[in-house]
DNA sequence: TAACACTATGTAATAATATAACATTTATAA
DNA sequence: TTATAAATGTTATATTATTACATAGTGTTA
């Protein structure tokens, strides 16, 4: 069945449903071992529980790694299609990370060849600085 | 002296030469671990030796740290200028990792400004894909 | 439905990465 | 030269992530 099938392939298992569900609620971005400590109660009691969830949720794009924090934010930017081209500022006093989204620069880093002339299938870019309540 | 200052300001101590050195050799990104194991023979014996160094020499932009990987390259483009603004492509068969150095991106990016018009003082940008001998 | 493959889960142990804390030494500058 | 800062040495521990293996659920298809 068509519709079966394209509603599995969208949904979530029970543990990927959990911490995603927390990530998702979370303001700021989530670590690891904070999300394990948090959804002990709910039966999820082991790292690779946890890592195995946050894997599979970065392959569907319903989460991004933020990779010079070790920790995880929900994605906002209509998931799939970003899953391999992302870009977040991160604020070094409070670290507040917001994705950014902007049509010229996805499209600036997309189509950027380098001295070879060779494309990248996939990037991910972090801006650091200062955030508007922290300047 | 203003010679001597200069000079010093340039010169790294004993523990941040050893680990520039290996580093500045090796044809991969280095780990911490894999750059402790080989500078035992030199005397550095623990993690928090490295580690310092490692975080003095990104400071000075002798080197950088390749997020998505834990691990260390040198700089090879005239190091402070590019110490706040750097990309790299990295092969995701090989792991051959290249320091970009490209006038367009980096002003690209250093220009660029979010939603709020905010401009970032920093930034590193890591891109993925196949590299020519992996193609 | 039975058999199969595939995905997800549970669990224990351990590997890999990074920092805290404190004592000491070396280098720099007033 | 003396005090200040930077770097070092050392032990212990914290944090992040994976291996390995056993079990259970899900979807497909013969």
């Amino acid at each position: 069945m068509r519709i079966g099938k394209i509603d599995k392939m969208h949904s979530l298992s029970k543990n990927q449903q959990i911490i995603f569900d927390l990530i998702d609620k979370s303001p700021e971005p989530l670590k690891a071992y904070t999300i394990l400590f948090n959804v002990q109660k709910k039966g999820i009691k082991a790292p690779p529980q946890v890592y195995r969830a946050l894997d599979k949720l970065v392959e569907m794009g319903k989460i991004h790694k933020i990779e010079s924090r070790n920790a995880f934010i929900a994605c906002h930017n209509s998931s799939c299609q970003v899953a391999k081209a992302t870009a977040f500022s991160i604020c070094e006093i409070c670290e507040k990370v917001t994705e950014i989204s902007s049509a010229g620069l996805s499209k600036y880093l997309a189509n950027f060849k380098d001295k070879d002339g060779m494309k990248y299938s996939k990037y991910n870019l972090e801006f650091f600085g200062l955030c508007k309540k922290c300047r």
